[in-house]
DNA sequence: CTCAAAAGCAACCGTTTCTGTTACGCCGGA
DNA sequence: TCCGGCGTAACAGAAACGGTTGCTTTTGAG
C-alpha cells in the first residue's frame, strides 16, 4: 500500500495558514502554501479543495485571490481533515468474494466489518484529539 | 492509497485453520486455504509465509505437507496478524522534505510523528482485542 | 472594460503497491 | 526414487498517488 501523506499536506497547509493568519496575512495563495510544503501548487489546490468542500477553508477566485481558514484553528481537528482528504478505509475485506460454501467464507465478512469498524473508530478518535491550533502551538514551542 | 486486505486474507485463513484442526484435520494445504479464501494458492502461500516468519503457523513440507497453526487461536490476536502481514505505516510524513525556511516546515515534523503515533496505537489497540478463536466463535454463533 | 492574477480542472506521466498467474526449484515423507 | 506441496522468482494488470503542464474560469484592480 501507498503510505499516503494527504492528511501530512493538508495538516501543514492549515497549519501555515494559521500562522499567516497570526502575522496578520489573512490570505495565502496555492503558491505559497506549496513553497513551504515543498511540492506543486496543484497539489496544494487539490488538498485544499477537499477541505474546501468540508467548509474547512474558503478559497477566493480572482485577482488577489487565495485560501484563508474556514473556521478557528481550534475547531478544526486533525480527524476533520482526515475526513476530508481520504475516504479510503484503513482496511479492505476482500477484493472478490468468499467460497460461500465454506462456513467461514459465508461468515466471516459482517464479523470482520465489525472489528474492522471498532479499529478504525480507534483511530479516528485519536485523531479528533488534536487540532491545528494544537499542531501549531507544539511547532512554536 | 490502495486499501489492504491482508488482514482479510490472512485471517481468513487462520480461522479456517482453526475449523478444520476442531474438525480433525491439523493441516491444510495453501490449495485448500485458497479454495475457501476464493484465491491463488500463491496469494494464500505469500500470506501464510508472514504468518509463519512471526511464529504464528508451521509449513511443512515434502510430501503430505500444509500449514497448521503455530500457537491457539485464542493467542492469535487480530494485532499479531497485522503486524506479521503489513509493515506499512498508516500514515505518512511528507514525501519530499518540507521548506526548512518556514517554521512550519521546519517544526511539524516531529510533532505529526507523535502524532500519527498515537493514533496508529489506538488503532492496533483496538485490534489486540481480538483473536482468531473469536472471529470464529463469532462466525459460528 | 480590460487586464492579469490565481483558482479550478482535465489530461498525462512515472512510481509504487497489491492481487493474480505461471513456472520452476527444493524439500521430505512414503 | 517419486512426487505432492511449499518457496520463490518473474511478470502482468489495475489502482492510487504525487507531480507536471496547459487550458479555462473567475474576479478584483486599474
Amino acid at each position: 500500500m501507498t503510505a499516503n501523506s494527504k492528511l501530512t499536506i493538508a495538516a501543514h497547509a492549515l497549519a501555515w495558514l494559521e500562522l499567516a493568519r497570526r502575522r496578520g496575512r489573512e490570505v495565502l495563495t496555492s503558491e505559497e502554501v506549496a513553497a513551504s510544503v515543498n511540492t506543486n501548487a496543484v497539489i496544494v489546490r487539490r488538498s485544499l479543495g477537499d477541505l474546501q468542500r468540508a467548509g474547512l477553508v474558503r478559497a477566493r477566485r480572482g485577482n488577489g485571490a487565495g485560501f484563508s481558514l474556514g473556521r478557528s484553528a481550534a475547531e478544526i481537528s486533525l480527524l476533520d481533515i482526515w475526513l476530508a482528504v481520504s475516504a479510503e478505509p484503513l482496511l479492505a475485506l476482500h477484493r472478490s468474494e468468499p467460497n460461500l460454501e465454506c462456513p467461514v467464507g459465508r461468515g466471516i465478512r459482517p464479523v470482520l466489518t465489525d472489528l474492522y469498524d471498532e479499529a478504525t473508530n480507534a483511530f479516528r478518535a485519536a485523531l479528533a484529539r488534536s487540532t491545528v491550533d494544537d499542531v501549531l502551538e507544539r511547532i512554536l514551542r
